[in-house]
DNA sequence: TGCCAGGGGAAAG
DNA sequence: CTTTCCCATGGC
């Protein structure tokens, strides 16, 4: 048994931009996350690496204690959730100004950010993504990281390594009910447990580059290399083309007849170097039903 | 290019 | 209770 978890002090989570209450949960579990959940005591329980996290509010003011009280956790943090407020001076460069339907999805959720999370992360969690909704994915991922991952407290898990994965038993993976996804993880695992440095060198490409080496990877699309390139590289100009985004696209820019390929281009050309957070404010108030779309059957391109 | 299988569970009928 | 659908991909 482990031992039993020691948190560090609360304190404020300080934020150039800050998250107000009503953003929050969009924020931790509105699909780019898939670590955190909502505690009985209206807390934030989330994982980031190898450190257990909780959120809460105080008033108005944010809050945050880990299980790892080290300054280079703490600057973790405020990577993770964007604290210098850079995304705030990218999304005032997005066309909001002419465009009503962005413009009411960012008033919608004032603070929405893109988490910088890491690509280790976002890659197993994409890689569960087809065909799920988020709250199924997020349970995927909690059994991969409880079945194979190594533990870091008590009843809580690291992601396991690719070359966990890559050597599980079918037995393990059937426990996961990864359903048709776990050949696609264990084919990435069998491609990545040999490369401790993948992340370093994926990194090192330029975005196209980037979203062309992550699609040589079993499991990997279009749409869930640009989730992996807007949520783990920070490739803030990836915009991922989903079927909430296809509803978008289609009903609210009026762009029936476009392929998934071509909607792509469209959203790099009108949101241009912050086209992947238009995207997350999109989607948001998409899957809210604020936008007055629905995902219907799957409409044809 | 278009079509469809493929876990399994939640949501809808 | 039964059917449909799900932040897609791969293979034909």
């Amino acid at each position: 048994m482990m031992d039993s978890l020691r948190w560090n002090s609360w304190r404020p989570l300080t934020l150039s931009c800050p998250i107000p209450a009503s953003t929050l949960p969009e924020q931790l579990d509105g699909g780019q996350a898939f670590r955190w959940r909502l505690s009985d005591n209206h807390e934030w329980l989330g994982v980031i690496g190898r450190a257990v996290v909780r959120l809460r509010f105080r008033e108005t003011q944010l809050e945050w204690c880990s299980s790892d009280s080290s300054s280079a956790f703490a600057k973790r943090m405020g990577d993770y959730f964007d604290e210098s407020g850079i995304q705030v001076q990218l999304i005032d460069q997005l066309p909001w100004r002419s465009d009503v339907v962005l413009s009411q999805a960012i008033r919608s959720y004032p603070g929405l950010r893109i988490l910088r999370q890491d690509p280790h992360e976002t890659l197993v969690g994409f890689l569960c993504s087809s065909n799920k909704r988020i709250q199924q994915i997020r349970m995927m991922v909690s059994s991969l990281a409880q079945n194979l991952g190594e533990p870091i407290a008590e009843d809580y898990y690291a992601l396991p390594s690719w070359s966990a994965i890559a050597s599980a038993s079918a037995t393990q993976l059937k426990s996961c009910a990864l359903g048709y996804r776990a050949k696609f993880l264990q084919g990435t695992a069998h491609k990545l447990k040999d490369r401790p440095d993948w992340e370093k060198e994926f990194s090192s490409l330029p975005t196209p580059q980037l979203l062309e080496t992550l699609q040589t990877l079993p499991g990997v699309g279009p749409k869930v290399a640009a989730c992996v390139a807007l949520f783990g590289f920070g490739r803030w100009e990836s915009f991922p083309v989903d079927t909430w985004i296809v509803q978008v696209l289609t009903q609210a820019y009026r762009l029936q007849g476009y392929s998934a390929k071509q909607l792509e281009k469209f959203g790099q050309a009108h949101f241009g170097a912050a086209a992947g957070i238009a995207q997350q404010y999109l989607f948001a108030s998409a899957r809210s039903g604020q936008l007055g779309v629905r995902l219907g059957k799957n409409e044809k391109l």
